[in-house]
RNA sequence: GCCGAAGUGGUGGAAUGGCAUACACGUCGGUCUCAAAAACCGAUGAGGGCAACCUCGUAAGGGUUCAACUCCCUUCUUCGGCACCA
């Protein structure tokens, strides 16, 4: 007979939210724990991945309360977004209507997974006391320059209808549909994220508790290169042709320079020459191309002569200028100076059209004849042809040529950035109105504060034939300017929803909150978050987007940090048979019905010890059954229990405390469960009394609350397992009298013996030479040396 | 190309420089049973040996060390990020 998962998991699913069991409340006299998981999209199903992040998450939570903290663990819901505006148009209802539907499943959901949230802090980002203080942060960016509008090419969608930001361009396809991404000429609203760019790249310096690849994920995106703008001048004109360029060392062998086809310069470069009609014959083709196959490094590099010369400042040289599709205006100045020597690209280019090379940096060992190269030379070396600073290390020459050219105005120390601005604006309906109003006489006005919210409005027309609903209704649109009084016309894109979630983690502090977007004070007490658990797919995205709300936070002196997050765990994905589980291929497997056969504390004990945290897992079902076996393994203990344990089990429980609390502290749960499993067939050996597995249950409870608080309760406790403290262990009853020494032979384990763990050397020396096992190695050999490792081993070298 | 993570039995995975493969799954054997299931007990890296034991073995090769899955160097493979980035 197996133990009523059913019965008891109902039991202490209704109790724990009728007791309001997991309310947090800010008290300065306790030590606060943060814990947070990444909040979902409301789908309305929850997948194997929700099951996995929150089922760390509130181990981790509920071990907290077990060791006394103060601890908040809120959920909500990320219900803006496309999915409710399709399903509107396909089941021809209303997005709130659907949405909130999909939130009432979603919390059945997650209540049947027993996560300790607290419930009376959910909120949805669809809330309009939610989404009024976006419109309240996007005004206080507005004021501040932050938040602007520009007309430029764009991301677009065309399956979506909308604009994406970069950050949601994945392989050239939008992150949510793959559609092939075009570039579209678009008055878009940003958000001058690229003000933040010092800060959130140095910042990563403070983050000694998150992943390695997030850090090295959000630096590469970032993209700080550091180089030269070397000003060329046009033979024949006053005009300048800036190039950037990070190898400054080799300018006395730049031969050529190369600008992007899209360069403003180009048209006026070619007016009137010979040139003019096949450079303009390529630009047009260039122009057709997309970015994918352009940027694509295995496509051979094509460019065209202008026919105009430039002037290499450093020695006067006139060198030709060429456009090539390889160069982009989007990077650096649009201009690059090519040096074919020390530049494999450049090389290829000048080998195929025959232009000019010469060598300015020799390795230190040997020379480099240019008939000889059959590849640039990319690397360190010494000066040469390069008038005074001949003889240095190209590594000396980078500073010295970089002070010398500032000096003389010839060019310019300069930082180039990857990261662009943020788009936000999206042709869509559900999602937050941008509070800006424009007047024909004013223009570009903001909502006045007093009048946030700018509410979405319920009813709309979708009629599924493209365009933002939000355009065809003109209780919206029309509105009086909030300067002039004249008849304005309100904004109708709405907010990219990755803005909804830049800030969701300060408003759980205070999520009724009515005078602004959170309570200081409150805010001061949770913040930051010490333990931030999701995806990795929001390594730049989101957690990108919320390290720059923070730090306008702190510019606002609302909060004192500019990082959010302390702590971060990026879950692995669920796998089945060693592809990602997922609807498109068909290989999902179903929370629900796990819950259905074997209850969600199997699940969750499976989920866990299966494989660490933030590495991938393997879907096995017999290893949820053996999860569940445990379970009922355990259950049985309390049928047979003595009235006085052994010392040894009790020595072992103590060993398991020991090892259980350091491994959850570290999140290293299945080797937690691994050691749980082991007392636990310690007991069937030598049988258990109360006490010892009292404090099994305990050490079991975050992992199987329901399973955990019933036994509890039979054990004859009236208060629930989570008002009890976590076991201590007593360092006196790890300490074994005798211990088991390996002795090794040069290093090979050759035999064992048991000692007083107080043994002196010699007496060990002593008994090491009787030992018969040894005698076989020790017989023809004198042995040279004795190496004792105390209480664990001793090695002879022979 | 640059940056990051990883590579251990049939499988998922353990090992502060100190017994490689804990724990579990699977497989095999046993107990109980008329029988089966459940449960319980045991075996299980490869090769050799009746056995005690021996040899090999953590992607490959080298090094440091009394001792290396662990540290260092070189290489290979897989996964992830960035990239005609100048």
């Amino acid at each position: 007979m197996s133990y009523n998962f059913k019965e008891i998991e109902e039991k202490w699913q209704n109790t724990w939210i009728d007791t309001k069991a997991f309310r947090a409340q800010a008290d300065p006299n306790r030590k606060k724990y943060y814990l947070l998981e990444m909040f979902p999209y409301p789908s309305g199903k929850i997948h194997m991945g929700h099951v996995r992040n929150y089922t760390i998450g509130d181990v981790a939570s509920r071990f907290k309360l077990l060791q006394g903290y103060n601890v908040m663990h809120p959920m909500g819901f990320d219900a803006f977004g496309q999915p409710a505006e399709n399903a509107a148009i396909k089941n021809q209802t209303k997005p709130d209507i659907w949405t909130h539907r999909c939130i009432k499943e979603m919390e059945t959901e997650l209540k049947k997974m027993g996560f300790s949230y607290d419930w009376e802090r959910e909120f949805s980002t669809c809330d309009s006391d939610y989404y009024k203080w976006n419109q309240w942060i996007f005004l206080k960016m507005f004021e501040r320059g932050l938040a602007y509008k520009k007309a430029s090419a764009v991301n677009w969608c065309s399956s979506c209808q909308t604009t994406l930001a970069n950050e949601e361009v994945v392989d050239g396809g939008c992150w949510r549909c793959h559609t092939k991404v075009e570039q579209k000429d678009l008055e878009q609203w940003y958000l001058k994220i690229t003000e933040y760019k010092e800060r959130l790249l140095e910042d990563l310096g403070l983050l000694k508790q998150w992943p390695e690849r997030v850090l090295a994920m959000q630096n590469n995106w970032i993209g700080k290169s550091s180089g030269v703008d070397i000003y060329f001048r046009l033979k024949n004109s006053d005009k300048i042709i800036p190039v950037f360029t990070t190898r400054v060392d080799t300018i006395f062998g730049a031969t050529y320079i190369v600008l992007a086809p899209e360069h403003p310069l180009v048209k006026e470069l070619i007016k009137g020459k010979s040139e003019e009609k096949d450079v303009l014959h390529f630009i047009e083709k260039v122009s057709k191309e997309s970015k994918l196959v352009r940027t694509s490094s295995d496509v051979k590099k094509e460019g065209v002569f202008t026919g105009a010369f430039a002037v290499n400042p450093v020695n006067n040289e006139e060198v030709p200028v060429w456009i090539a599709d390889y160069v982009l205006m989007e990077y650096g100045t649009g201009a690059i100076m090519a040096v074919p020597t020390h530049d494999q690209r450049d090389f290829l280019f000048a080998q195929e059209h025959k232009l000019p090379m010469r060598v300015v940096i020799t390795p230190k060992e040997r020379g480099i004849k240019i008939e000889e190269l059959t590849q640039a030379y990319e690397g360190d070396g010494v000066q040469v042809n390069s008038g005074e600073f001949n003889g240095l290390s190209s590594l000396e020459a980078k500073e010295k040529i970089s002070l010398w050219m500032e000096k003389k105005s010839i060019g310019k120390i300069q930082t180039h950035w990857r990261l662009r601005d943020w788009l936000i604006s999206r042709q869509r309906y559900w999602g937050t109105p941008i509070p800006i109003i424009y007047c024909s006489k004013c223009g570009i006005v903001p909502v006045a504060y007093k009048d946030l919210p700018v509410e979405l409005p319920v009813e709309a027309p979708f009629t599924g034939d493209g365009g933002n609903p939000l355009g065809k209704i003109n209780e919206f649109i029309r509105v009086n300017c909030p300067k002039c009084s004249g008849s304005g016309r309100r904004e109708t894109d709405t907010m990219a929803t990755f803005f909804d979630s830049s800030w969701y983690f300060l408003r759980f502090c205070s999520p009724k909150y009515a005078v602004a977007a959170f309570d200081v004070q409150e805010a001061k007490y949770w913040m930051r978050v010490d333990q931030y658990i999701g995806g990795i797919e929001h390594a730049i995205l989101h957690l990108l987007y919320s390290r720059f709300f923070t730090k306008f936070f702190q510019d606002l002196k609302m909060v004192d940090f500019g990082e959010p997050f302390e702590k971060l765990l990026t879950q692995g994905m669920v796998l089945k048979d060693g592809e990602v589980m997922s609807k498109s291929k068909g290989n999902t497997v179903d929370p629900d019905s796990m819950i259905k056969d074997y209850g969600a504390d199997a699940l969750r004990l499976f989920i866990l010890f299966a494989a660490p945290p933030e590495t991938e897992l393997e879907w096995d079902q017999r290893g949820l059954e053996g999860a569940f076996k445990f379970l009922n393994r355990v259950w049985r203990i309390q049928e047979n229990l003595k009235s006085k344990a052994d010392d040894a089990l009790l020595r072992i429980m103590h060993k398991t405390i020991k090892k259980v609390s350091d491994d959850f502290n570290e999140f290293k749960f299945n080797t937690a469960i691994a050691s749980l499993m082991e007392l636990t067939n310690a007991i069937y050996q030598m049988g258990a009394d109360k006490e010892i597995f009292s404090r099994l249950v305990i050490m079991l409870s975050p992992i199987v609350p329901h399973f955990s608080e019933e036994l509890w309760q039979i054990l004859g406790n009236k208060e629930s397992i989570f008002e009890a403290t976590w076991p201590k262990y007593d360092p006196k009853l790890l300490i074994e009298e005798n211990v088991e020494l390996v002795i090794q032979v040069n290093g090979k384990v050759r035999s064992k013996v048991q000692v007083s763990r107080n043994i002196s050397e010699d007496a060990l020396k002593e008994l090491v030479l009787k030992d018969e096992k040894l005698a076989v190695w020790l017989e023809t050999k004198q042995p040279k040396k004795f190496i004792i490792v105390p209480q664990k081993l001793v090695n002879i070298v022979i």
